[in-house]
DNA sequence: TAGGCCATCTGGTCCT
DNA sequence: AGGACCAGATGGCCTA
């Protein structure tokens, strides 16, 4: 009997512990119902996620949409770096090219990706790991901006700090989306990112599915105060650029 | 068929 | 003592 109560203890547990994942991949871009990320592209997606935004905080420039996505992209594996750019409406092969001329990649070969993607211990392909003997370019050589050494930007697993994010100001605002009552980044929804945006990020989410303008705060959204004086910082940094 | 992912059971450990 | 948390084991389901 003790037994019994105590398995069923475990698996509401583990129901919460589930309830609270598909949380994150609600708030994760590329959220989609039919094709559901496992929890453990979930978490690696959520940890590129939170690095990407650090890095247009920390940077105080507007990303431009291929540079976030390889930064989001990067340690997952290939079927939901394909997901990803799906959602996208991006062909992967855009931000991993068939050829290059790059003459480190010449001759195929593979390559460990730097900074958030390879977490150590981890296994390795495809996790962290791509084998671009046909010609696919690893997502770290597509960068262009500047290192930072700041040592107050947020790194991944102590791994070296990856350049920040493009600078081009291409977000998009997903603000139609949001008066729609949809999230943003499903799966439906990633058209208005190729367009020219009006106030980029004026769309994206608080932890409830509320853009932060839109809100009135109960008791219990006050707690989230830090997180949309962030955003009224990216908001700040998009309109100015 | 092998491998990935998942839910569930189970026993151990720690905390209240 | 009882509950929360954790990790290992197991079996089912799905896909390449």
């Amino acid at each position: 009997m003790r037994r019994m109560k105590a398995n069923a203890r475990e698996r509401n547990r583990m129901h919460g512990l589930n309830d609270a994942l598909e949380g994150l991949r609600r708030v994760v871009p590329c959220y989609s119902k039919t094709q559901k990320l496992s929890k453990i592209e979930t978490l690696r997606l959520a940890k590129n996620y939170i690095w990407a935004l650090s890095e247009v905080l920390h940077s105080g420039k507007a990303p431009d949409l291929l540079s976030f996505v390889q930064a989001l992209c990067k340690g997952l594996s290939q079927p939901t770096t394909n997901l990803v750019a799906g959602c996208l409406q991006l062909n992967p092969r855009t931000f991993l090219p068939e050829q290059s001329s790059d003459p480190h990649l010449q001759g195929g070969g593979s390559y460990s990706f730097q900074g958030p993607g390879l977490t150590p211990g981890l296994p390795s392909p495809p996790y962290g790991h791509l084998d671009f003997s046909h010609g696919a370019k690893p997502l770290s050589y597509v960068y262009d901006g500047p290192l930072l050494t700041d040592c107050s930007s947020p790194a991944f697993d102590g791994a070296p700090l990856s350049p920040p994010l493009s600078v081009n100001g291409n977000f998009s605002s997903f603000k139609q989306e949001v008066a729609a009552g949809d999230f943003p980044f499903g799966l439906q929804h990633y058209g208005p990112l190729l367009y020219a945006p009006t106030h980029p990020l004026d769309g994206l989410m608080g932890f409830d599915g509320h853009a932060p303008h839109e809100r009135n705060h109960t008791p219990r959204e006050r707690s989230h105060a830090p997180h949309e004086r962030c955003m009224t910082t990216l908001n700040a940094i998009f309109h100015e650029s």
